[in-house]
RNA sequence: GGUCUUGUGGCCGAGUGGCUAGGCAGAGCUCUGCAAAAGCUUCCACACCAGUUCGAAUCUGGUCGAGACCUCCA
């Protein structure tokens, strides 16, 4: 039996994954800021670390798995003015910042529950964590950590570096990165340029803000994570994940939070998703071509040729290991369908598969079906590698085929290898992958209707009436639905 | 400039030093009234140069190219 191993981007070697407190495991993956609508790239991360969830799940791991909402204004403009995203937004709309919040939060909900992301088992808020925030900049500052200016906290990278180093997870060195800082205004306040802030005073026309020890504020755009990952997980954990644009300075921000308020770094095993490009160009909220998850469904967006299902999209990711950049294009997405239908129509007809002709040996064939179905946890095991479990589903999708096909017979296999086969294509394809299974159309007034029209097409095909039971087969192919002439003189149908 | 990643067949995309990844597309065949679907067979590869090795897509060095982060971002 293999055992999981993870990619620990903490110290860029690929690790067994042992958890501090077996059977649970503790993870932790930074959720989306909540004051715009998410976007397709969102999507591949949350997707990514549903799929990772997931897995740790269906190998019997009990895990708690929090993901925050970031709902708290951050600094946003890039000349550090302090402008409150959630306030500026708010204005432009005319809102309250917590309809913001609200709209957004439940946009974000429904897009996860559309590509059939599992939610979080807590999904706490940095709003709702205000004095667990203050509580933990009271503590780096006790410890040397911080410092008050002007009713704001700083965390002090310099002092921190000498007890701690700085810089761990994403190589950086902390002379370097004073020296390569750029001149930015509003930073008189700090010590050091790469100083960043624990909480920021308010002024009175911030509309987010609460009472600190320091005056009205706001807390820091990294001390969420790290108070809430502590919360929740504890002052170590086992996973901590996010989209690899967090890695610096997010991630090492709260790695030097949590160290200098517990000292302890948190998780034990970070884990990095790479990011998504549209037609080889990265997809970003401030390159303005941001495709929304359901301009992808609806087909709706002039760079897309039409709707593709959430199961396509995913299973498009599904296919490049999560730590690569993926690019996503027209003709990605209509491989993906192709592919996808194979694995799902194959998985349909294992599970229909009701022969009692099996070998009572073991076979050779089943051996090899033993084989690729033992290879998807293994490959699994080795860094959650999709793409290539992928790859034994698809081979075992083809034995499937020639089975039903009768290019193999059923005296080949034994009943365990079928039973394996089956149990196999099920448990990677919806529940590791989680991906939607074909509509069941074989039930219900539409496999009745459908019926009537395989049935008037066959005999036309009697009657040699070609004319008609090819107008049948074209409308429908027209329509979407494709009919299938199985080997032994059956009609299936599916969509296209 | 600093840190890091990367360069695989027509396209996408896995690859632990020796054993065909896989998908899509193409070609041929089987099945079919004709198709489709399905199956079988098949073509096409490891950026370049040097080195280590019995043997390298895989390790080392160099060249060239691509990208990410260093600034809000998943």
């Amino acid at each position: 039996m293999s055992e999981l191993h993870v990619y620990n981007t903490l110290n860029r070697k690929k690790e067994k994954f042992e958890p501090l407190h077996p059977p649970h495991v503790g993870l932790y993956v930074c959720g989306p800021t909540v004051y715009s609508d998410a976007h397709i790239g969102n999507v591949r991360t949350f997707t990514s670390f549903d799929m990772i969830y997931r897995y740790l799940s269906f190998l019997g791991y009990k895990v708690r798995y929090v993901r925050n909402i970031t709902d708290a204004g951050h600094l946003t403009n890039e000349r550090g003015e302090g402008v409150n995203r959630m306030e500026s937004q708010a204005k432009l709309e005319s809102l309250e910042p917590m309809e913001i919040v609200q709209k957004y939060t439940v946009g974000f909900h429904q897009v996860m529950e559309l590509f059939n992301a599992v939610p979080p088992t807590i999904e706490p808020t940095a709003t709702g964590h205000i004095l667990e925030q203050i509580q933990m900049i009271e503590e780096l500052i006790q410890k040397g950590f911080a410092y008050e200016v002007n009713g704001s906290v700083y965390f002090d990278v310099k002092a921190y570096n000498e007890k701690f180093p700085y810089g761990e997870l994403s190589g950086r060195n902390v002379d370097e990165l004073i020296a390569g800082y750029r001149d930015l205004d509003g930073q008189e306040e700090k010590r050091n340029s790469i100083d960043f802030a624990l909480w920021k005073a308010a002024s009175p026309e911030h509309i987010m803000q609460w009472k600190s020890p320091w005056g009205q504020g706001f807390p820091g755009w990294h001390l969420e994570c790290s108070v809430m990952s502590t919360k929740y997980l504890g002052e170590q954990f086992d996973i901590h994940g996010g989209g690899m644009d967090l890695k610096f300075p997010h991630h090492e921000c709260e790695i030097a939070q949590n160290k200098g308020a517990c000292n302890q770094g948190g998780a034990r095993y970070w884990l990095h998703t790479n990011m998504l490009n549209f037609n080889g160009q990265k997809m970003s909220k401030s390159f303005g071509n941001s495709i929304l998850p359901m301009e992808f469904i609806t087909g709706n967006h002039p760079l897309l040729d039409k709707g593709y299902a959430p199961s396509v999209v995913r299973f498009l990711f599904l296919q490049t290991h999560y730590s690569s950049e993926l690019d996503i294009n027209i003709k990605g997405l209509q491989d993906a369908e192709k592919g996808l239908k194979r694995l799902m129509d194959a998985l349909q007809v294992v599970q229909g598969f009701a022969s009692t002709d099996f070998n009572k040996e073991e076979t050779s064939l089943g051996k090899d079906i033993q084989v690729l179905c033992a290879g998807c946890k293994e490959n699994m095991d080795d860094d959650f590698n999709t793409a290539k479990t992928i790859a034994n589903l698809f081979e075992l999708s083809t034995i499937i085929n020639s089975l039903k096909g009768g290019q193999i017979k059923f005296h080949e296999v034994s009943k365990e290898a079928l039973q394996r086969m089956q149990e196999t294509m099920n448990d990677y394809l919806i529940k590791v992958f989680g991906l939607k299974p074909i509509e069941e159309t074989t039930s219900g007034k539409l496999g009745d209707i459908m019926q009537v029209l395989i049935d008037i097409r066959s005999e036309a095909k009697g009657k040699k009436d070609f004319a008609t039971s090819d107008a049948i087969r074209n409308k429908l192919q027209a329509a979407g639905i494709q009919l299938k002439d199985e080997k032994d003189g059956s009609v299936s149908f599916s969509f296209l």
